[in-house]
DNA sequence: CGGCGCACCTGAGTGC
DNA sequence: TGCACTCAGGTGCGCC
């Protein structure tokens, strides 16, 4: 399901239950995600502890523990996570339940097993949170995402603007489906090379960008309330895309094809009449 | 160093 | 009904 708005409506649906939980009992299936599922340190750190609050980086979810560890989970592809009532029966693909106190459990499903789950113990946590923070690009809801930042980064580089956007060395939690949609939103084709964007282009893709992702995330707040009970994922909100999955249909601005292509091994959907290198 | 292709894994959909 | 094949929202490695 996730790209940065989703992860972050999840993010929200849990800050309204799980803050105080106590964290009784940790089980895990004995399949590896795209890590191994450090079961010690869980058992370590986070079982018997209580949650403190749910921050998000990119797409990660940090779960902030009050004994100062820390519970990161990244979704993967496929990843899940639901916040059921005790008793659900278990489902294909669980890969990790914690039994909380209340009544609750907290429970993450993956099919495709491209998620990790990883523990930073309190000692380390903040040196490893750093290292962790290094590698991922500006938060584009942040007042870092910025001209003067991104063209800093791309004065030496050709690749395509939508897949620098996807990078997540450069910018934080926008995948495929995202990029697509901002780009047709700021009129900027796919192709475009980086280094060759004008500074009135790049003020454009970040209002998109920002603009896209806010609306995503409020049309996904109004399916918090779905958070319990086991069909209770928002996934992409029934939202409409644009362009994303819309090859071969008529654009909605000007009424011409819709293309699909690849770009970056990734299925890349624009209108060639809109959006155009500046 | 930058940019690309590919692997990782399962499930859904399509066409024969 | 079954089989073979394609594709999918993410990330990181290795290769040029």
């Amino acid at each position: 399901m996730p790209e940065l708005p989703e992860v972050e409506v999840t993010r929200r649906g849990l800050l309204q239950d799980l803050p105080g939980c106590l964290v009784k009992k940790i089980t895990w299936s004995n399949k590896s995600l795209r890590e191994p599922i450090p079961r010690k340190l869980l058992v370590r750190y986070i079982e018997g502890n209580r949650i403190k609050t749910i921050d998000r980086r990119a797409k990660f979810l940090l779960f902030r523990m009050v004994n100062n560890s820390t519970m990161v989970i990244h979704l993967g592809m496929t990843g899940k996570i639901s916040l059921l009532s005790v008793g659900e029966p278990r489902a294909r693909h669980d890969h990790l339940r914690l039994f909380l106190d209340k009544e609750k459990e907290l429970r993450l499903n993956d099919s495709r097993r491209f998620g990790s789950i990883a523990v930073w113990p309190p000692a380390e946590s903040i040196q490893l949170e750093k290292n962790f923070s290094r590698n991922i690009g500006v938060e584009p809801l942040s007042n870092d995402f910025h001209p003067d930042n991104l063209m800093a980064q791309v004065r030496r580089r050709t690749q395509p603007v939508k897949t620098f956007l996807m990078d997540s060395r450069r910018v934080a939690g926008i995948g495929n489906i995202y990029a697509n949609e901002i780009l047709f939103d700021a009129m900027i084709h796919p192709l475009t090379p980086v280094n060759r964007i004008p500074r009135q282009a790049w003020e454009k893709i970040i209002l998109s960008a920002k603009k896209i992702l806010q609306e995503a995330i409020n049309s996904g707040g109004s399916t918090i309330s779905d958070f319990l009970g086991t069909s209770g994922n928002p996934g992409y909100f029934q939202v409409k895309f644009k362009v994303y999955g819309q090859g071969g249909e008529k654009c909605r601005k000007c009424s011409k094809n819709i293309y699909k292509t690849v770009i970056g091994g990734r299925s890349t959907f624009f209108c060639s009449h809109c959006q155009t290198m500046k």
